[in-house]
DNA sequence: GATACTATTTTGATTCATCAAAGTAATCAT
DNA sequence: ATGATTACTTTGATGAATCAAAATAGTATC
């Protein structure tokens, strides 16, 4: 009713921008960089450019985070905290949903990811007590802590390993179905312990031995997906 | 691309169309005329009369319902189908918050609400197995089944009990968190033996003893909310 | 530096869900 | 039956989220 009132959503997200908060994180958290490519954005969410500077701006205008035209966004703080409760539920849902439920990692992603939206901080807290306040989801991921932490994952992939090393695979960062299919079956699950036989940079290809199962070999495109300690 | 195509929701409803379509199911099943009147509707899912007509317009073209200008409403086969679903969704999600996650039978319906639209049926195969295909939720409603069926409630209330006779409450048919508070405090509870001490139908009130408590009253209006056999 | 290619933004449109307020039909009461 | 009250519908508008296609800015190539 006073002189100024914007009537929107200023402190209440939408679960799509809660997915935006979400994925912006989740590739501030991979590269390293702060900004975000609006393109970057545009194919995480599966939307065209023009719909991700659109939304972009709204959530500008709702202080969730910086646009920067051009060149990309970057979260505040006020984004950072949501994005960081999303990836946090997100991740507890699909311990949930592997370790009371019985589903195969494979499969669980997809359904976290419309779950998270519809999860109280309520029934978040029960779940997070009820499953033994996990620190790691299926895939090895870090789950945040309440206050909004974050455990900084491994810097190493498969794919920077030289011939001869032993690692400690920590975590899988493609939630593709099939992939994750391919690792259960060669058990390439975290914690497990991999011996690199041989990493040939030229051919672009490495072979891997895992303790009482065959060698097997995979692309360098494949093993950037494994991060390993 | 051919002559007709209108590239509308015609099957999978939106969360918005499934709340729709539980609520003109349960008020259907609690009255026993077909028609649900456009107030009713409004009133129900607590937006305006003139969103409700436009919505239930919308529902229409799209097939769940029939709509019967200035009489009502009446689900279309289609249309029930996913209605009892949804009931059965949110009836298994509330036994699930209050068996596996310890919440009171009073906090679990602004919950399951929500989630009852995020969950896939895939995740309500393994819940409802997890949980032992119960039959009846937390506050004695019978839970539909897979294939739609669901049992008929009981069609006497503790309103209409006469003095002396003893009854065992099935349901509480309120989802008022205040209202199942005070059902729990006085074991108002389903399965619970009931005694009707004195019913007064001038003075509008009902006294009730349960095995092991003081005696209490209630009035008419909130003795109607209480199912009984 | 002009041209080509790529990334991003703008424009114009659509669907869904909603409200306020105005208009109309139906029912109730005297 | 007339007038009042209640129920319902229509109208006009809005915000969120989206797309397709056109425009523009930035970068890379020759
Ligand atoms: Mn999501
Ligand atoms: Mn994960
Ligand atoms: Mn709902
Ligand atoms: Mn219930």
């Amino acid at each position: 009713m006073s002189t100024f009132d914007k009537p929107t959503n200023q402190n209440v997200p939408t679960p799509t921008v809660e997915n935006y908060l979400k994925q912006i994180l989740m590739v501030t958290l991979e590269e390293n960089g702060s900004r975000v490519a609006m393109g970057k954005v545009a194919t995480e969410l599966a939307v065209t450019p023009g719909t991700a500077t659109s939304m972009v701006k709204n959530m500008e205008r709702d202080g969730w985070l910086k646009y920067y035209p051009r060149q990309g966004v970057s979260l505040t703080r006020k984004g950072r905290k949501v994005a960081m409760n999303m990836l946090r539920r997100h991740r507890l849902l699909e311990t949930f949903l592997v370790e009371t439920l019985g589903f195969d990692w494979s499969e669980i992603h997809i359904e976290a990811e419309e779950l998270e939206h519809a999860i109280s901080e309520k029934v978040l807290e029960k779940l997070d007590e009820f499953l033994g306040r996990p620190r790691y989801d299926p895939h090895g991921h870090p789950i945040p802590s309440k206050r909004g932490t974050i455990q900084r994952p491994s810097s190493q992939t498969l794919q920077n390993c030289d011939t001869g090393v032993t690692v400690r695979v920590e975590s899988i960062l493609d939630q593709e179905s099939d992939f994750l299919k391919f690792a259960r079956e060669k058990e390439l699950l975290p914690g497990k312990a991999v011996s690199v036989i041989r990493s040939e940079k030229l051919a672009d290809v490495i072979t891997l031995k895992i303790e009482g199962n065959e060698p097997f070999s995979m692309g360098f495109r494949s093993a950037e997906k494994i991060l390993v300690v």
